[in-house]
This record gives C-alpha cells, sequence and structure tokens, in this order.
RNA sequence: GCGCCUGUAGCUCAACGGACAGAGCACCGGCCUUCUAAGCCGGGGGUUGCAGGUUCGAUUCCUGCCAGGCGCGCCA
C-alpha cells in the first residue's frame, strides 16, 4: 500500500472516520514547511467547524490517537496541524523496493488504460524557417507525448504540417524570378527560406507582388500540374530539412500529412455543414456562428472566403473529423500558442456540427488547445529569426568549450573521452540546457530568448541534472572497481541521516510530479521536480561518503539508495527528452 | 472597443486555498591529498502591480482599476 494511504488510514482511525474516507484525507495531506516539523502535515482548520472545537485542540487530540506502526514512528500536534514523522527506514525500504521491483516503470501509472491521445504539435510551415520559437511548442508536445505514453495512453504524434496556403504562392513567384537549381540543390531549404523571404519583402513594397503571389496560389489550387510539381519539390525539401532537426533531437511523428492531405476532404465537410443548417452565408462569405455556443461576442468561423477559395479553419474542420475517424481518441490536443480564439472557434463549430447531425460521440468535447507563452526577441517574417539548428550548434559548441575549460583546471577529475564520447556529450549538454530552459518555466509565460540565460550551464539548468546523473553513474564505476558492484538494491541504511532521508523523501514523489504534469499538460512539473531531486541527490553527495571500504554494510546501502535515485532522475530526464549522461 | 494570457527579489522564474513567499543568475564569504567543484554550505536582498470582496486563512479564488504581451471573418 503506498504510504499517503497508509498515513491517511491511520489518521482516519484517530478522527473515527469510516475507512471509506481515507481518500479525502489524503488528499487534504501535505507536506511540513520544514522538513524538522515531520514528514506529512494535516491541517485541522476544516474540522473545527463541525466539531465546534479550535483546530490546535483538534490536532492536539487527534495527535494523541494516531497510533505508531511499523510505518508511523509518531504524530505530534504543532499549532493545527497533525504532522506526522516516519519510520524512515521502514518507509525508505518501502520506496527503494517500488523503484527496484520495475526500473524502467518507476514513475508510469495505467491511467490511460490504452486509450489514445492525440497530440499535434511543431507544425512547421514548409518554406519558412524553423527557428527557436518553433521548439516551444516541438518541446511542449514532444514531452507531453512522453508523459501520455509513460501515463498509459496510446499516443499519436501528428506533425501537421503548414504546407498548404498563400504563402507557397510567394515561393513559388520568387522562385519564378530568382530560382536558380544549383542554388536548390546546394542549400535546399535554407535556399527556399531565402526566396520566402525575398519575395515577401519585395510584396511590402509593391503589393502587385501579392496578388501574384496569392494569383500562383490559386493556380496551384486548381491543379496546375508545372506549379503542382513544383509545391511537391518545394514540400519534401522542407520536410527533409525539418527531419534532420527531428533526428537530432530524437522526435519522431507516426505522421507527417499537413493540410494539403485534407483537401480532398474539404468540399465534403463544408457540405456538411451547409446541409446541417449550421453554416451561412455572410458578407459573401460562408460562416459558422459560434457566439452562441461560447456564450460571448466572437468572430465566426470563416468556412470559405467570398472568392469561393476554402480557408484553413474549413482544412482544421475536415482534418479533426478525419482524425476523429481515424483514431477514436479520448483527447484531441493541440499544441499551438497565440490561437485560442480560433481552435475555440473551431471546437464550437464542430459541436454545432455535432449536434445538428446527433452524432453518437461529443468528441469535440475532448478537443483541447495547449498554448504556450510567446517567444521574444525574434521575427519570423522578415528572416531574422534565430534558427533553431544555429542555436543547437552553438550550444553543442559551448558545452565543449566548458568541458575544456573545466578538465584543464581539474585534470583528475574528468575521465578521457574519445571523440566520439566528447561529440556525443557535447550535444547533449547542449541540447539539455535548451531543452530544460524550455520547460523551466510553466508554459504560459512568456520567455525571452538570451543567448547567456538560454546557454547557462549552471544552477537550475539541463546540465546540472545529467551532471548528477553522472556523478551517481561516477559512484557506480568506482563501486565495480572496488568490487562492490553487487549491492542489494533494497539495501537501507539503518538509521538515515536528514540527507539521505531528504533523498527518499524526493524519489517518493516521482510518480505524482509526473501525474500532475500529465494532468495540467504542464512538462514544467516533471522539470521542477527533477531539479529538486537533483538539489537533495548533491546535498547529499557533498555531505556523506557512498564508498567506505570500512564499512561495507553503510557503503551497499548508500549504493542502493544512489541507484534508485538514479533511476529516478534517469527517467524523468528521459521524459523530458534530455539524455541522461552516465559521464560528462 | 472585445477576448485570451501575464504582473512575485536587481534579472530569469517557482510556490495542491495553508505554517516564516522559495530557487537560479548576479553580488559577498567559506568548502577539492577521498565517489566529477557544471557541485555544496552560508549571507544580503520582498508592501506578491493597486483597491475591494469571499474565507478561520489569499501570491493563489471573485470584482474593479493600472501596466505589458498576443489575438480579433476573407494570412495560415
Amino acid at each position: 500500500m503506498p504510504i499517503t494511504s497508509h498515513v491517511a488510514q491511520a489518521l482516519c482511525a484517530a478522527l473515527e472516520y469510516a475507512p471509506e474516507r481515507a481518500g479525502e484525507v489524503a488528499q487534504a495531506l501535505t507536506a511540513p514547511p520544514s522538513p524538522a516539523l515531520g514528514d506529512f502535515a494535516f491541517p485541522c482548520f476544516a474540522l473545527a467547524k463541525q466539531l465546534r472545537m479550535a483546530p490546535p485542540k483538534i490536532a492536539a487530540e487527534c495527535a494523541a490517537r494516531v497510533r505508531p506502526d511499523a510505518l508511523i514512528a509518531r504524530a505530534v500536534a504543532a499549532g493545527p496541524y497533525v504532522n506526522i514523522f516516519l519510520e524512515r527506514a521502514e518507509a525508505t525500504r518501502r520506496v527503494l523496493g517500488a523503484i527496484a521491483a520495475d526500473p524502467l516503470r518507476w514513475g508510469s501509472r495505467n491511467e490511460g488504460g490504452g486509450q489514445v491521445v492525440v497530440l499535434d504539435f511543431s507544425a512547421p510551415n514548409i518554406a519558412k524557417p524553423f527557428h527557436f520559437g518553433h521548439l516551444r511548442s516541438t518541446n511542449i508536445g514532444a514531452d507531453l507525448a512522453r508523459i501520455f505514453s509513460f501515463m498509459g495512453y496510446r499516443v499519436v504524434r501528428k506533425n501537421y504540417l503548414g504546407d498548404w496556403g498563400t504563402q507557397f504562392g510567394f515561393v513559388i513567384y520568387a522562385w519564378q524570378k530568382w530560382g536558380d537549381t544549383a542554388e536548390l540543390q546546394a542549400r535546399a531549404i535554407d535556399y527556399l527560406v531565402e526566396l520566402y523571404v525575398r519575395a515577401y519583402r519585395e510584396s511590402e513594397a509593391d503589393p502587385a507582388v501579392r496578388e501574384q503571389a496569392r494569383h500562383l496560389f490559386l493556380r496551384l489550387e486548381q491543379g496546375d500540374p508545372q506549379i503542382a510539381a513544383l509545391w511537391q519539390q518545394f514540400r519534401e525539401l522542407s520536410l527533409a530539412g525539418f527531419m534532420q532537426t527531428y533526428e537530432r533531437l530524437g522526435i519522431a511523428f507516426d505522421s507527417y500529412e499537413g493540410e494539403a492531405a485534407v483537401n480532398h476532404l474539404v468540399d465534403t465537410v463544408i457540405g456538411r455543414f451547409v446541409k446541417a443548417g449550421v453554416a451561412e452565408e455572410s458578407q459573401g462569405a460562408l460562416v459558422v456562428q459560434v457566439s452562441a455556443v461560447l456564450g460571448r461576442e466572437i468572430a465566426p468561423l470563416m468556412l470559405r472566403k467570398s472568392d469561393g477559395a476554402s480557408t484553413y479553419a474549413a482544412r482544421d474542420c475536415a482534418e479533426a473529423i478525419d482524425r476523429w475517424e481515424r483514431y477514436g481518441f479520448s483527447a484531441n490536443i493541440y499544441v499551438v500558442s497565440r490561437q485560442e480564439d480560433h481552435f475555440a472557434q473551431l471546437f464550437a463549430a464542430l459541436t454545432r456540427l455535432a449536434a445538428a447531425e446527433q452524432w453518437d460521440s461529443h468528441w469535440p468535447a475532448t478537443c483541447e488547445n495547449v498554448s504556450f507563452g510567446y517567444v521574444r526577441g525574434m521575427s519570423t517574417r522578415k528572416g531574422e529569426a534565430v534558427w533553431l539548428e544555429d542555436v543547437l550548434d552553438e550550444a553543442r559548441d559551448r558545452a565543449r568549450r566548458v568541458r575544456e575549460e573545466k578538465s584543464a583546471a581539474n585534470p583528475r577529475a574528468f575521465p578521457v573521452l574519445s571523440e566520439a564520447e566528447l561529440a556525443y556529450v557535447s550535444e547533449s549538454v547542449g541540447q539539455a540546457a535548451l531543452l530544460y530552459f524550455d520547460v523551466s518555466s510553466r508554459r504560459l509565460s512568456d520567455v525571452s530568448f538570451d543567448w547567456d540565460t538560454v546557454l547557462q550551464f549552471e544552477g537550475n539548468t539541463g546540465p546540472y541534472l545529467q551532471y548528477s546523473h553522472a556523478r551517481m553513474c561516477g559512484i557506480f564505476r568506482r563501486a565495480a572497481a572496488e568490487g562492490l558492484g553487487d549491492f542489494d538494491v533494497r539495501a537501507v541504511v539503518a538509521c538515515l541521516a536528514d540527507e539521505e532521508w531528504a533523498l527518499v523523501l524526493a524519489l517518493r514523489a516521482f510518480p505524482a510530479a509526473v501525474a500532475a504534469a500529465c494532468a495540467g499538460r504542464e512538462p514544467h512539473e516533471v522539470a521542477r521536480y527533477l531539479y529538486e531531486l537533483a538539489s537533495a541527490f548533491n546535498a547529499f553527495y557533498n555531505k556523506h561518503t557512498v564508498i567506505d571500504r570500512a564499512d561495507p554494510a553503510t557503503s551497499h546501502a548508500r549504493l542502493a539508495l544512489v541507484r534508485a535515485a538514479q533511476v529516478t532522475l534517469g527517467n524523468g530526464l528521459k521524459l523530458l527528452g534530455i539524455r541522461p549522461l552516465e559521464t560528462m
């Protein structure tokens, strides 16, 4: 039985509650502000009214009635709180036992039971730069995908590429005017972006360019074979460029089908909206009114423009319906920033269609938009973006320099690495800095791009977590060298010191942190947790020596504790797409 | 004008409605002949934008202001 439930039941008994109320008591349990006060705290405020007694008095009486057992050492009243102290050794045995039982699954739950969650993220626009801002959707989405998967959901990773729209008119316009085949072969996506930016700039000075681009896109929509061939070629080149970045980051999608792939469904879906009486004509365009559904004044969702062309919103509708038919998801999550109104309109329009056509499933209610803060300090349209690949390169190079400096200052502490190992470590550390930076604040807060902040390697950073992991691994290497390689992973220090106990408590909190991250669609929860875990480990590491030849029993027990910490940190880092390193 | 989001230490950010609002960076002072000092320990630093309300208790929930960001039918 989980420790929290055990404590809750003991409190239930003390309060003369029915055992069924243990869940509600467990919900009320918190951690005291200081570990010296206890391991669990039960606030008595809520009881004051029904018992007509002052909270401190309730706490005192309750504490006196809590019966110590194998797990509970004692209960102490502190003002209005009942503070519970655990038997450290017994609690540690349980925590280490749970971790050792299935290390790779430690922290996971089967909450999802195989239900499908569709995660739509990254979704870069073809022929536009893949800049640092795209890292947010890509990273948050990839993290959520791993977290949902860890929680027992079947995850469909969907990269709904922006591969259709007037921007292609710009690229094709530029290609026809300045296009150079040799350049295209040599520089691929970089060159395409350059062309797009050049055409876009020209259109700012000359509106006629925009008209030409629009016209070229219209020809593409009408199936002009020459234009379609160009589109096909540009799409493939762009995707190949994106794929390099995804592979570098270790991210793969189940589908790379973009807007173009749903084009053939759009007319049918629009027809359904019309037939169901949900769509109406307005100012020459075809729209769906959604103000009534949303309970506020909001512009309608436009399905067709006055010139007859379908909109991206119509494609989104068609795509969502197609998505449901294919996957039968229990949740459909769009990791997209700054489109709250669009998604509100989209889900509302689908809700109206569902009602009008009397669908069996109310799946539009399971659609949600996971938004995130804006990355300041960059512009995309004018081509002043900071390219993600450049940031990754700079991060990697800086990681390498830092290691060189540190190893030069303290050669004995750093193992000699081969060139391949050094390259791997540098790349991994650089990525860790970037990826962790992205989840070091809650997703909705805006972040400003700043090289020195983003590429920080000390303090609350990704490299700090990797460093902690590498330290743990260093201990195991040393243990093997000392002939202590085969230790019992469930061994427990007889009388745990405060730092050891703090580490155990941190380990215990891992599953709850992952669950909270999943429920709140907030990878930051995992990041925050891992920093606390690493801090607890480093405090322990600096205070205590794990390997002591004179004391093999303590060495075994501490090795078991470090193993549990390494498993937990490793699992957590993997959820964030950060590589746990064995050496740095 | 309407909508969404955000205001917390000099900077970047935390804090299930709970005890004294915490970290990192920067600054100051300590700790490497022993498992990686990308680390650890300590110090200074705050009217949580403002004013009300709900509550035993509000950084957290509600209302109104103030400030900032983003969006608001023919771009996607």
